[in-house]
DNA sequence: TAAACACCTAGCCAAATGGCTAGGTAGGGG
DNA sequence: CCCCTACCTAGCCATTTGGCTAGGTGTTTA
């Protein structure tokens, strides 16, 4: 299931130090065509390899060296894998640039993936095709790129000091999960097999970390982030 | 900005009876181009126009009478507008059979798209390369498409008589957002210029239809239904 | 070893919520 | 004309919440 559409790589097109190798990384397959397509069309770029998977990444950046890796973070059903993927690309392959291509736009999870090693934060949305090649270039060249409104994001995140660089544990990703369920902090207390106050303790931690006062609120900000 | 990417629509390679027009209607490029891609790699099918806006789907369709429209119905901030639309064209235009490609998987409005005339319903990130052609050309054969686990949903949806058919008034949704805020009855009550009795009416009625007992529930959904 | 972290528990109290009944208006459509 | 819908308001009461202080454990890391 992993090596889908892995298949018509043009390795035989790689010129000598003209082109830029990239890899895709993304659940979707449609997105993984459109980059493709998009990439190879004009410029000096081809895609050397694909991935859906957190594992086939690793794999496939090992095994092929790409110069820019463009991923999105959510490959499965937890972006925090996502950015501890970025962390031990940059650690172990300092030579590929990880340029992320988000669905969404949330400030944690920007200013997490730069902290760890991301070169640069594309939208998909916003993303106009030529500014796709332009930005893999870009991180390819050692700069950092931001779409459109991710600058600004960073900035204000890093306006603030405490910054938005705070982990919900598991077990508080439990607690609002279970919280967006509908349930009360007893019912949640007896799914889990603690006392209600560890419920409400964790939601008050959470609260402080996502700066959110109301546990609909928490839920918000933890979907938005794509935590949940 | 809406005509970006229309450009080399090849029109030249239309054969006589066997090519199946296609539209595409997609805020974004990568998922255009990939649709593009893989539609025209194989099957007999040609992209004839894309649309970014909702303004512009009216415009292709009318303009190219497509035989099948692939469209994400979130195209704007409002998938309710993109509902709308599917009744609009199906209406106007029935010979064009509509695909929606979304994002996520909502029984909400899974069900009302195919009640207002959607023919088929795939989600992005479940489509697989091949399914996409094959599902075009079941829709243009009449046929009726779901997507993996969308089929379940459905059935679930008409299972239960009063169904998701329930809409959300425009009150409701201004206050559900204010409630993703955290804010809390008192304080919507102020933002929106009615008495607090009126905000939990509104969230009384939101909870029924969303069948939630709690706010943060209800925000959950709401999001997970595309309605925030 | 000390510090830091994730985790767990308890109790307090004001405020907010959920669930209910019981009204009111204005507009649209049969 | 009556019915239906969306919208608005009031009050009641049990339960839940938010926010706090003040403890405890075990593990990891510097």
């Amino acid at each position: 299931m992993d090596k889908e559409g892995r298949s018509d790589v043009p390795l035989g097109r790689r010129s000598p130090m003209a082109t830029t190798r990239v890899m895709v990384a993304d659940r979707n397959v449609i997105t993984r065509v459109g980059i493709r397509s998009i990439l190879e069309r004009n410029s000096g770029m081809a895609v050397v390899a694909e991935a859906t998977s957190y594992d086939a990444v690793i794999d496939g950046v090992d095994e092929h060296g790409p110069d820019v890796l463009i991923i999105d973070l959510d490959l499965g059903d937890d972006t925090t894998r996502g950015l501890k993927l970025c962390e031990e690309i940059s650690d172990r392959y300092p030579s590929t640039k990880i340029l992320v291509l988000a669905n969404t736009l949330s400030e944690m999870i920007v200013v997490e993936a730069l902290r760890r090693g991301a070169n640069g934060y594309l939208c998909k949305d916003d993303v106009k095709a030529d500014e796709l090649g332009k930005g893999v270039k870009a991180v390819q060249d050692g700069d950092t790129v931001l779409g459109r409104g991710v600058g600004s994001l960073v900035a204000r995140g890093l306006g603030s000091t405490r910054g938005a660089s705070e982990h919900l544990t598991d077990r508080e990703l439990d607690v609002i999960r279970a919280v967006a369920k509908g349930l009360s902090n007893k019912q949640i207390a007896h799914e889990i097999y603690v006392s209600e106050s560890t419920v409400k303790f964790h939601l008050q931690n959470a609260s402080k970390k996502l700066n959110a006062h109301r546990r609909a609120e928490i839920v918000h900000r933890a979907t938005a982030a794509g935590l949940l």
